[in-house]
DNA sequence: TTAAAAATACGCAGAAATGCGTATTTTTTT
DNA sequence: AAAAAAATACGCATTTCTGCGTATTTTTAA
């Protein structure tokens, strides 16, 4: 028996994740937490466990922090990352902090199987489009720079405004009108934003922002 | 001169509608407020306003109790709620507490001023969408029942985790691979959602959602 | 005063979300 | 056992959003 724990403050998701894994006999949850220092706490007491799935924006202590505390307290126990998030300050920061792997949540129940064993056989698991972005910041060194989480994002005004608009739910055409400006112009406002924060829609955007207090 | 305060918890909101009636040398803003409360103190030190321009979801006092506040010591001055929110409660008890004009925010400077001046003239403005709703509530006043606000609204179990799972960013595709469902059923579910909650997209439902304690 | 950054604007293609309809199955309540 | 509510599922049309490209003008900084 393999034995997991689940990290994750949305205990919809933690669910979602113990589910996915239900479908292998070889699987037993040992036990679920809702942030870093609610596993650590649990580890105190149990730390009998082989592997751990691993969120990372959660409340008190996040899934970064809380796999450098493991690694340096468990250095056998495995960690893979299980996030919607795959930018790139999260990869390097989770692989610094010496996450095994890192799987998006929209992963299936197979691959994610199939990671875990590959995981506790001394290999690392990833989905693809991560692998990519891994490789990507071996290739390209310069990027860690960019990429390194001291380096602080910054949005300009118009930005702060236009993110701000968005998140009273106002449509692209409504913020148009209320600052004067072409929908075009709010369109590219946007993805600029989206560009800086490296996420991909409003709500990842709104959350970051907020995470980082631009609004 | 007629003499107009602005109430708004964004002050980039409270400025686009400033700038709105920066056109019109008629008008003069008095000054801005940013929720209930701060409004009225500021009309403790001046009540010399011809108008108040409200909006509704706003922090410590929203503009349906400040209308109501106003209204009761200050009966002369004229109220129009500017919001983004059009849902038959928010006109219904708007109305109720005595706002003398319903505009969205997305109205443009023209019909906001002549709208202003049809209110101090006696008269009640309004937009036509809105309009229609105030009607249809006088026509059938079964929907009284309905649109009260103290009808609670409800969200089953499954929309509550759809909902919450759309909070964090998740497609619909995402969101139905976690619950094990159909992407068209995370869609009837998120229609349903709207329906019940009265809004037309994510960020107004989730909002509002938390307004009222549901996620 | 030149270079860089910010703000403005549009076109195109594709993805995602929204609104409306219908329908069946499962669960809960009466 | 029957009725009501909840959950599941799809199709279609339209709107909105997202990503990519390019380009000009204005503002700010070197």
């Amino acid at each position: 028996m393999i034995k997991v724990a689940i990290v994750d403050d949305n205990t919809f998701l933690q669910k979602a994740i113990q589910d996915k894994l239900s479908f292998f006999e070889e699987i037993e949850v040992k036990f679920k937490a809702n942030d870093g220092l609610d596993l650590l706490s649990k580890l105190e007491k149990n730390h009998n466990l082989d592997l751990i799935l691993m969120d990372i924006e959660m409340p008190k202590m996040n899934g970064i922090e809380a796999t450098e505390m493991v690694k340096s307290k468990y250095p056998q126990i495995k960690i893979i990352m299980l996030t919607v998030f795959d930018n790139d300050e999260n990869i390097f920061n989770s692989i610094k902090a010496g996450a095994d792997g890192y799987f998006l949540k929209e992963v299936n129940p197979e691959e994610l199987f199939v990671g875990i064993q590959e995981t506790l056989n001394g290999g690392a698991a990833m989905t693809p489009s991560i692998a990519l972005k891994t490789l990507k910041l071996l290739r390209e060194p310069i990027v860690f720079e960019n990429a390194n989480y001291s380096e602080e994002i910054k949005l300009t005004q118009r930005e702060t405004e236009v993110l701000d608009q968005l998140s009273k739910g106002l449509k692209y055409k409504n913020i148009a009108n209320n600052l004067f400006l072409s929908e075009g112009t709010i369109r590219k406002h946007v993805e600029n934003i989206y560009t800086k924060l490296q996420v991909h829609n409003k709500l990842e955007a709104i959350q970051k922002a907020k995470n980082n207090k631009l609004i």
